[in-house]
DNA sequence: ATAATATGTCATAGA
DNA sequence: GATCTATGACATATT
């Protein structure tokens, strides 16, 4: 390399231009040294094609190296471009630089992209507010990100409102069906088709498997309990037919099997405080479920059926009878004392408060903590999915945002190489235009092909023959 | 009849 | 340890 020093050629470029980043067209005021001082015509020519190389040469940023002044080091970030396009000024190039813009562009320079992008922003300012666009992995990204989040609350009301249509839409496709089904019947077939396949039920007590109500009658229920929402009652009546049912000795005895278990008495079945929770004996007569309408009409003794399932109904808004859940029937069966969104929704400590308010046996009270346990993962589940629609949303329309900016990005880089195209040929032509003035005023027969252009470490360029360049490597 | 979708439920993990 | 919440997986209902 130091060879390449004895070899210089008497032409000194000067790089000013490097301290004028960004004035590619004119103003700088290049010297070339070891040129004519005289400026004819030719020579302003010149000057204005160095200055455009000057740019060339502070687009490239050259750099002082390190300590070896004529290392190609600042050129690596070209190298690329060099060996693709044989525009090198640094590294041998066995090409003959053309003369002429004939090579396109942008296949040309594919790979030297993404290194010249600092150079390009400072060459062209109007580029900034391009590449100021929000970068994968940059801060840009986050703001993106946060602006994308304001999507959110429009959604949650579509979400919101896509749940409540599907929801009263099947509610009244239930009521529809019910109609075609009477009493006992229909609720035989509906508890066989929810016979619960899905439910394992393997972390239940038996005594909390609501099916042992109505598919298999338990020995410690009374017959009429088991016979479930087919005769519901007021507190006060069922407190009363539960005193007449201790007298049955089979009940009795069965139920007095299970330690611990005290059958309600009109006393602790009376709720505490009848303002919270509601006296079942006060509420009104309800519009009943088809099902349960029917069997009231068509069971003869049992026409009490609306304190229980009151509590069960669900709310609705129109005369369109909603039919009770899987839960509702089971606690209606097991006379479950209180509403189900008590149940459900009551903070733990309400909860137990509430369950101290009702002696309740161990089904019922199985039943309960299940209906809670269900009631609340339903909840969950349906914020779940909601949730998983809300992101799915998100990062569609994320994506969407990094597609367009994928696109813009992809246009301003075509962009880049045209123009980095048109200067790279220019630069070829300045080129040759030295070395063609070079032959004609001092007679030397340089060619292009025999020199390279190397940087010292105070930002001059040398032209240094191509062979002495080879030979200090 | 069948696929797609919605919903409920269970099991499990983690807070 | 009990409770709650989140979530995957599965079953069933609905479209």
């Amino acid at each position: 390399m130091c060879s390449a020093i004895n070899g210089v050629l008497p032409l000194r470029l000067s790089c000013e231009g490097l301290a004028n980043p960004g004035r590619l067209h004119g103003e700088v005021s290049t010297n070339v040294t070891g040129f004519r001082a005289q400026r004819s015509p030719q020579h302003l020519d010149m000057d204005l094609a160095w200055q455009e190389l000057m740019a060339i040469t502070e687009l490239q940023e050259f750099e002082v190296p390190n300590e070896n002044p004529f290392e190609a080091i600042p050129y690596l970030s070209m190298e690329p471009m060099v060996s693709q396009g044989g525009f090198g000024m640094s590294q041998p190039q066995p090409e003959s630089i053309p003369a002429t813009c004939d090579a396109h562009p942008a296949a040309v320079y594919e790979n030297a992209y993404p290194d010249m992008m600092p150079p390009y922003q400072r060459l062209n300012p109007h580029m900034d507010m391009h590449y100021s666009l929000p970068v994968p992995g940059g801060h840009g990204s986050s703001r993106m990100l946060t602006s994308t989040q304001a999507f959110h609350p429009p959604l949650m009301s579509l979400l919101e409102h896509m749940n409540m249509t599907t929801r009263s839409h099947g509610f009244a496709k239930d009521g529809v069906i019910n109609l075609h089904c009477t009493g006992q019947i229909k609720q035989a077939c509906t508890d066989d088709l929810e016979s619960d396949s899905g439910l394992s039920l393997g972390s239940s007590p038996p005594l909390a498997s609501p099916e042992n109500v109505v598919h298999g009658v338990p020995s410690y229920l009374p017959a009429d309990v088991m016979m479930g929402y087919a005769e519901s009652e007021s507190i006060g009546e069922q407190c009363r037919m539960r005193q007449s049912l201790l007298g049955s000795v089979d009940y009795h005895q069965s139920y007095s099997s299970f330690p611990g278990t005290s059958f309600p008495t009109t006393a602790n079945m009376q709720p505490v405080n009848q303002q919270t929770y509601q006296p079942i004996a006060s509420v009104k007569q309800p519009v009943l479920p088809t099902a349960l309408h029917d069997l009231q009409l068509n069971s003869s003794g049992l026409t009490r059926l609306g304190s229980y399932q009151s509590m069960y109904q669900k709310p609705k808004s129109s005369s369109v009878s909603v039919p009770l859940s899987r839960d509702e029937r089971r606690a209606l069966a097991l006379k479950i004392p209180f509403a189900l969104d008590k149940i459900v929704n009551l903070p733990v400590d309400d909860f137990n408060e509430l369950l101290t308010q009702f002696t309740l046996n161990d089904a019922q009270l199985a039943l309960v903590r299940d209906i809670r346990r269900r009631g609340k993962n339903k909840v969950a589940a349906q914020n779940c999915r909601k949730r998983k629609l809300e992101n799915i949303v998100h990062l569609e329309n994320e994506l969407g945002q990094l597609q367009a900016q994928r696109e813009h990005l992809t246009r301003e880089r075509l962009e880049f190489q045209q123009n980095l195209a048109v200067i790279k040929c220019r630069l070829s032509d300045l080129y040759t235009q030295v070395f063609s003035q070079l032959r004609d005023e001092e007679g030397h027969p340089f060619s292009v092909d025999e020199y390279l252009l190397q940087l010292t470490n105070d930002g001059n360029v040398y032209l240094v023959p191509r062979n002495t360049a080879l030979e200090g490597e």
